[in-house]
DNA sequence: ATGAAAGCGCTAACAT
DNA sequence: ATGTTAGCGCTTTCAT
């Protein structure tokens, strides 16, 4: 390995001392025109400057951090960065940060909770300023355990772990939270549809142990109680978050189901997989069925029909979740306290994807 | 400001020394336990590896780095991690990161050149084994001799500077680059279209200043004079790469533009926007007028007809981006070399959105 | 307004 | 196999 400090061409790179030297000045002095936080004669400032230049210095970060500094970092965790629910969070967290003068370290999961670990780890390595961890996850009693550690590591070391749609630690944890209200948009656009008329709803869910999954079930649960509906476990199919799941349960249930009017995908990208079973089944949508979906990312703009969903602030729970740990400037009272929490209002979006009960799809069992 | 190294309930950070100290052995010891680069007896090892448990010691990055070790970072500079061309690429980039143990920077210009020099130095600072620029840009002849400079300066610091899907910087810039088909792939759509019969064909286009544009206009216009079709400037309408200008450019032309009978929109995000204004406008696509894209985003699926567009290899594009620069563990030989590139095919993806020549739009000024 | 010098936490010679 | 120690480049008291 090349030696630190040590360049391709064999030359060293610039240091502090080095533009000192130069401008003949102390490196204290140096410190001081990049930092501008302490006053220094503009004739000095100016020749300091002017050697940075033509040394062409670069600071390094890492020196600065280590002397004490903060990083000047956010880390955020996500399963996906090309999912548009994560990336619309990633958008918020990676604009407040950069309105903070911060970096955005970016880590993908894949889903899985080991990875989450290690990047927590990683990221609480490089001293950053927060972590957020994005999106449902599993609830596992060990595992949330084993964040609330994390959380209380990070802390110790005066950062803050930020979860961001995503259920509480317990009562102890040292975390921050975002949330959206996931339990009423789902109440409330199931509403939507009973107030059509449906009474007979296929739930293609998402995974049952994700902690969103469970929000949204238990949002749909409710509004069939409030009025009086029966809940069919039969119309009451989970799988994963994913297009072509949707793909494969709708056409599926069309084949060899329950009967039923309507169709709640527990997301978008679910509830354009199942668009396109329904096309090729020739169900039109919404005469025949009706179906919404939820997240209202961009492709339910561009499905015919045009997809009725539940809004959720993406971007702004990004924002959030770096506004609610990193204060610039002010006073730090009430955000020194370990724990605050935002809440995030959802809300149904109207298209044209719902219709009163028409044919429905009815069983035809081979 | 907190002081460095205490934390919030004021016991300091376990360090190395204190590691060392709680197990009875010297930090050098304590480091070889971390790195395992050394041989450490079994029992030490143990007792090490007990005191860092015990103290929940976790190792300072920042530390670390300035001690000569990289920083196991690499930047990625794009214009917007919600756009679908990008976040490709990103995830090509992190994944391929992560393969090799590094942490992902991500930083979002918003298409502003200046941030993209900011973010550039900032990546610099943080000494980033690879800067990887996405995206095509201006090429405005300051703006690439600016460029130019910073490649040298991370050069000069053992780092590197990747084009991913833009032009070079001329002969002397130590950059790395990778290229896809972009001409090629526009050459190959419009003869596509051309095969059907179609002579009159719109050309949506993207900004004239970014090379991304030039290079699919060029392809277009080497396809159309392939054919000795004369290339009618009222059929170029360029704009920006954004779904609404796409609508809006191509609901005026239908309104009071030329004559044509198929629409090649520079991008995938374009042709949903054309597609939404066709449709709107009661112009059946295919039957009246064919539509082809370019990228092959998810998008490019959900749109009914689905489209016929140009494939660009954007996740392989982010892997070879970072591969390039860093390979680990093999010998350096040929990546010592300070530039090096890569050329990824694209192809035409056939879908649903192109027929003959239908009726086509025709003038109808007002 | 400026300088001198003591760290920050770690790694890697160099010793033993 | 393990210990000693000299930096890495910066910030920040404390002097002046």
């Amino acid at each position: 390995m090349r030696r630190a400090g040590t360049s391709q061409d064999g030359r060293r790179r610039a240091t502090v001392t080095d533009v000192a030297r130069h401008a003949g000045v102390s490196t204290a002095t140096v410190s001081r025109v990049m930092n501008r936080n302490y006053p220094v004669a503009a004739a000095t400032r100016e020749r300091v400057e002017a050697s940075m230049r033509e040394l062409g210095y670069v600071v390094n970060a890492h020196a600065r951090a280590l002397a004490g500094v903060s990083a000047r970092t956010v880390g955020i965790v996500v399963n996906e960065v090309i999912d548009p629910f994560y990336a619309y969070i990633a958008r918020g967290v990676e604009r407040e940060a950069a309105a903070g003068d911060r970096l955005c370290l970016v880590c993908c999961t894949q889903g899985d909770p080991q990875r989450e670990l290690a990047f927590i780890e990683l990221l609480h390595q490089r001293r950053a300023d927060a972590v957020i961890l994005v999106g449902g996850s599993v609830q596992d009693r060990d595992y949330v355990a084993e964040l609330g550690r994390r959380a209380e590591a990070l802390h110790a070391d005066g950062s803050r772990l930020v979860l961001c749609g995503r259920p509480g630690l317990g009562e102890g944890a040292p975390t921050a939270r975002v949330e959206y209200d996931n339990e009423g948009g789902a109440f409330a656009v199931t509403d939507h549809l009973l107030t059509q008329g449906h009474r007979r709803i296929l739930y293609l869910g998402g995974p049952p142990k994700l902690s969103t999954s469970r929000d949204r079930l238990a949002g749909h649960r409710r509004a069939l109680k409030a009025r009086g509906v029966a809940a069919d476990p039969a119309l009451v199919r989970p799988g994963p978050f994913s297009r072509s799941s949707g793909y494969h349960r709708m056409a599926e249930l069309i084949d060899a189901g329950p009967d039923f009017t309507a169709v709640f995908a527990a997301n978008d990208i679910v509830a354009a997989g199942a668009a396109q079973a329904l096309e090729e089944a020739g169900v039109r949508v919404p005469r025949d069925v009706s179906l919404v979906g939820y997240d209202d990312i961009p492709v339910a703009q561009e499905l015919r029909p045009r997809l009725t969903t539940v809004h959720v602030p993406l971007e702004e729970m990004g924002r959030q979740a770096v506004r609610l740990v990193l204060a610039d400037g002010e006073e730090d009272d009430w955000r020194e306290q370990p724990t605050g929490v935002v809440r995030l209002g959802t809300h149904i979006v109207v298209r044209d994807s719902v219709a009163p009960p028409g044919n429905g799809v009815r069983a035809r069992r081979s």
